[in-house]
RNA sequence: GGGCGAAUAGCUCAGCUGGUUAGAGCACCUGCCUUACACGCAGGGUGUCGGGGGUUCGAAUCCCUCUUCGCCCA
């Protein structure tokens, strides 16, 4: 419930029912009629506006990119390149792609105004498991399964999910205000892009580069599918490590002991290792050991991979149930016993000479079977001890389930070539990370890198296109599905593996643009791309194995700049996640405050490789900064806007200089900051030829300083001050007030332009209402402002300044109602300023409710201020201020200059400093030196002067 | 276990290659419905720049160390 004031009574539902939410949502009328400035509603209403300016800009073609202009393609633009991130196609909008598309959509805005030729690609990829997840669950509902289906008609009905549901999410971004070219929406499933998949296969098999391996893998038993190494992901967990007793065969004095996380697995084990140094197993090696659980005999090895320091230093060996014991195994000519089936439960795989799992435990889970095991070691006297252990355990990405490292045949790339120029780009500056300790991270990955395992046992996804004759044995990759055997003309056989997911978004960059036909033009035009925007945790996924694809496929890097974003986080810094229920639907954001407060709220946290904390309770806290800032700037443009009126206006060019008063100079030099800091901000658009030179690695993309730089601009000199300004002068008809007409409508104008990519909505729907606006056109392809050369004279303006603010310090000090008229004394030594302090006298009277006048101050109480340029205020105040506090309350500000003062020549006095300092610096320090001298002996007589009339 | 980063206001963060009287947003305190805006206006900084040592004329900034917290990798 909030406070009403006295204008809500005019529009709102009755009391009760407003909330920060509902006000939002009161209807005005359409605001489609930007001829008549004095019917601005006092409130925007976003919902009202935004989805019908979106439409209308896609209407236009305004964020459709044309190949012919690109000077890469004979046009006179540069392009300017981003490709979406592709979201899952099935999914729905959150948090993270809401910061990662703002960010997205800010720099494409940007490029867009600046004349480039900017091309945003959208799309979805098709997540293969996920979306399998997802059908498999709705059949298992159904009663039946993929495998009652068969293939096809499984992969007919995920294509049916996929249409019904699909897509959405691509809506979502529309909401959010996302300039995507939706006339080139990508799908990593579409007939297009899935012969690139092809192609890029076919093309790494003949190089050698792809090869089927037989290896322990990581396997998610309730995916049932193989997993790369980046979607198995570690998580800490607490566990316990077993100490089991293996007798010594032929000696019954004698045991080893082995350490275990997983006694389930010890149904598998086929040796039990030792490092060849240590001493304390050094007789036993080439002896046989007799298993605890099933009485078989296996040997004691030797091998240096084991850590003599990790346990007893002796290591059970499970070849087909890890991947570090199947090397072992294999330099040891061991069996592979495997003793898990797909789907996680213990199974027999005999030995010669007998059941390696004993028949209890048969049909166990891992879970099940582990406890069971332990029992029956603990009863047989073989569980030595038990430990509490720390260890990480890799879970499926997508599931969460325990990942099974298992033995099978898969695909794989093999990375080591592919990774030396992706390496290299980083290295040379070719590619630069921010922020930048990514780029560290991201050449450890390199450096190491491992192969990539590409197939996965589902369904949907792009099948492996290789066959294999039934006849011959001949295999071979495939561009388009052959009829027989080339060799023999034998029946063939497809692989049933499909690939990864990643392995289509590997090629985003180029498969969007047509890619593997050669020099289209969008090819032509757009590649390399520019800007690469996503979160960290698909560094590895996507990112690095992009770049190699680019240098593989198109001979140089798929972009210049990739840019990690934060993480949105909760209020205790918690990941938003759909399991822990503490995530923001950005719609509903989008519908209580607008799409323009969601965005700029984002940008404003959005600190380089900061993470953006948002209150999942309270969004009405918790988008506070942007609703606040797009409602500050809605009625500043209305009230500017009604007060500039429809008459017409002086470009400010046509405006003579001599014309322009202080005011003016000021708020245009103001705006000229702005506009560079903005620029400096969003920073180099792209490198020099050569790649990044050092000191721009780091440069730009700091999307809360552009908002900050912008903000400041608008709120705090345009609203705070100038239009302040302006009030007096708009109301007397002449030249002066057309001259303060088109200087409010040019910089609210360039104001505008500045904030559109941030804030598209609220901006455009501003534009034009501007008297200069013609219909037609729009701010989204307006000119991107640029600096000009300072205004000089804008320094009274500034005393102005200054002095109000002093004026109102006392005022509150001394708690005088804002209401109360005043009149204050100014004492100027220089005559030169009283001329610009009188100058400014209206203006002064008017914001501090306060009259100046150069007379001399009556006798009597009175409250002073001395400002740094010398300028004197007396406000006499007789039965207000109290005469000994206003003389302490003076003392109290000179003791503290005296004490700054003090410290200062303290410094100057040092001949080491005055030595070795800079000698800019020291002049500097001794110019403040003289200037805090002459305040404090100011004041100090001010002083003097009250205690001796006292 | 290996590598990297961070610690500044109640919260989230700026503070560039050492030199400002240490800043912003939100929150907070005081006074205001001053005819664009109470989602606002005016005023207010509420701080041992994590602890300790060092380098330097000068340290929030550089170095060492301790503590705490993150991230990446195994």
């Amino acid at each position: 419930m909030v406070q009403l004031n006295k204008r809500d009574s005019l529009y709102a539902t009755p009391p009760h029912t407003i909330d920060g939410a509902a006000r939002w949502r009161l209807t005005f009328p359409q605001m489609t009629n930007p001829e008549i400035p004095t019917e601005i509603p006092p409130l925007y209403d976003a919902a009202a506006t935004e989805r019908a300016l979106y439409a209308e800009w896609d209407a236009a073609g305004v964020f459709r990119a044309e190949a012919s202009r690109s000077r890469q393609a004979g046009g006179d633009r540069d392009p300017y390149t981003i490709v979406i991130p592709p979201p899952n196609v099935t999914g729905v909008l959150h948090m993270g792609h809401g910061l990662n598309n703002t960010a997205q959509d800010v720099l494409i805005r940007w490029r867009r105004m600046a004349g480039d030729e900017a091309l945003w690609v959208p799309g979805t990829d098709h997540a293969g498991i996920a979306t399998q997840n997802v059908v498999e669950k709705a059949l298992a509902k159904e009663g039946t399964s993929r495998d009652a289906l068969g293939r096809e008609a499984f992969v007919e009905r995920v294509k049916q999910h996929v249409e019904q549901t699909g897509g959405v999410i691509l809506q979502q971004l529309r909401a959010i205000g996302a300039s995507c070219d939706w006339s080139r929406t990508g799908y990593t499933f579409s007939p297009e892009l899935s012969r690139a998949v092809r192609e890029v296969f076919v093309r790494l098999y003949d190089d050698g580069l792809i090869y089927r391996g037989h290896r322990v893998i990581h396997w998610c038993p309730r995916c049932l599918t193989s997993l790369s190494d980046e979607e198995a992901e570690f998580h800490d967990a607490t566990g316990a490590l077993y100490h089991v007793a293996y007798p010594v065969a032929g000696d019954t004095t004698r045991t080893v002991v082995i350490a275990t996380s997983r006694p389930e697995t010890l149904p598998g084990d086929v040796a039990v290792a030792v490092h060849p140094d240590d001493a304390r197993y050094a007789d036993l090696v080439g002896k046989m050991l007799v298993h605890p659980l099933n009485g078989l005999h296996i040997p004691v090895i030797a091998d240096s991979y084991v850590d003599r320091a990790f346990g007893t230093g002796a290591l059970k060996i499970t070849p087909a149930h890890d991947p570090n014991d199947f090397e072992v195994g294999k330099r040891h000519q061991l069996a592979q016993p495997v003793i898990l089936t797909a789907d996680g439960f213990l199974r027999d795989d005999p030995a010669p000479e007998g059941a390696r799992t004993p028949e209890e435990f048969v049909g166990l889970d891992r879970e099940k079977g582990r406890k069971a095991i332990v029992k029956v070691l603990d009863a047989r006297g073989y569980l030595v001890k038990r430990d509490q252990h720390q260890h990480a355990v890799r879970h499926c990405y997508r599931c969460d389930t325990v990942v099974e490292p298992r033995l099978s045949d898969q695909w794989f790339v093999q990375m080591a070539p592919l990774a030396a120029p992706a390496l290299q780009a980083v290295r040379d500056g070719t590619i630069r990370v921010l922020p930048e300790r990514w780029e560290a991270v991201y050449v450890n990955w390199m450096e190491g890198i491992r192969d990539w395992n590409i197939s996965r046992q589902i369904w949907w996804g792009h099948r492996v296109p290789v066959w294999h004759c039934d006849a011959c044995g001949f295999e071979k990759a495939y561009r388009d599905d052959p009829a027989a055997c080339e060799k023999c003309g034998g029946a063939v056989t497809q692989e049933t593996d499909v690939l990864d997911t990643w392995f289509s978004s590997w090629l985003w960059p180029f498969s969007t643009l047509g890619w593997p036909d050669v020099d289209t033009a969008d090819q032509q035009a757009f590649y390399p791309t520019d800007a690469l925007v996503t979160a960290p945790e698909i560094l590895f996924f996507w990112v690095a194995r992009m770049v190699m694809a680019g240098y593989y496929c198109m001979g140089q890097a798929p972009f210049h700049t990739v840019y990690l974003t934060g993480t949105v986080r909760d209020m205790q810094h918690r990941k938003m996640s759909k399991s822990l229920g503490n995530g923001i639907d950005p719609l509903d954001v989008v519908n209580a405050f607008g799409a323009d407060a969601l965005r700029f709220t984002m940008l404003q946290g959005m600190g380089l490789g900061v993470d953006v904390m948002l209150d999942p309770t309270d969004l009405e806290k918790s988008f506070a900064p942007g609703r606040n800032f797009a409602t500050k700037l809605w009625n500043i443009g209305r009230f500017l806007l009604m007060s500039v009126g429809s008459e017409p206006v002086r470009a400010l060019g046509d405006v003579p200089d001599a014309s322009l008063t202080s005011a003016d100079r000021w708020i245009l030099n103001r705006l000229t900051s702005a506009i560079a800091d903005c620029d400096a901000a969003l920073g180099p658009v792209r490198p020099p030829a050569g790649g990044w030179p050092v000191a721009q690695r780091n440069a730009g993309l700091r999307f809360d300083a552009y908002v900050d730089a912008a903000r400041r601009f608008v709120w705090n000199e345009l609203a705070d001050w100038y239009v302040e300004a302006t009030k007096g002068r708009l109301q007397q008809p002449g030249d002066d007030r057309d001259v303060a007409r088109a200087v409010l409508t040019h910089v609210f104008d360039q104001a505008l332009r500045l904030l559109h990519p941030a804030m598209p909505f609220i901006t455009e729907t501003l534009w034009r209402r501007l008297p200069t606006w013609q219909a037609g056109t729009f701010v989204a392809t307006a000119a991107w402002p640029r600096t000009f050369g300072a205004h000089g004279g804008d320094e009274a303006f500034d005393v102005a300044r200054q002095i109000i603010t002093a004026i109102r310090q006392l005022r509150s000090d001394y708690t005088i109602p804002p209401a109360q008229q005043l009149q204050a004394h100014v004492v100027c030594a220089d005559a030169r300023l009283a001329g610009v302090v009188f100058g400014e006298a209206a203006f002064i009277t008017r914001l501090a409710r306060c009259a100046i006048t150069a007379d001399a101050a009556p006798a009597g109480a009175a409250a002073h201020a001395l400002l740094p340029n010398g300028v004197e205020l007396v406000l006499p105040l007789a039965g207000v201020v109290d005469l000994s506090k206003e003389i302490d309350r003076l003392r109290g500000e000179l003791a503290n200059l005296e004490q700054q003062l003090t410290a200062l020549n303290g410094r100057l006095a040092n001949e080491k400093f005055t030595a070795k300092a800079p000698p800019e610096l020291v002049e500097a320090e001794r110019a403040k030196a003289r200037d805090w001298a002459a305040r404090c002996e100011q004041m100090a007589a001010k002083v003097r002067s009250l205690s001796g009339g006292a």
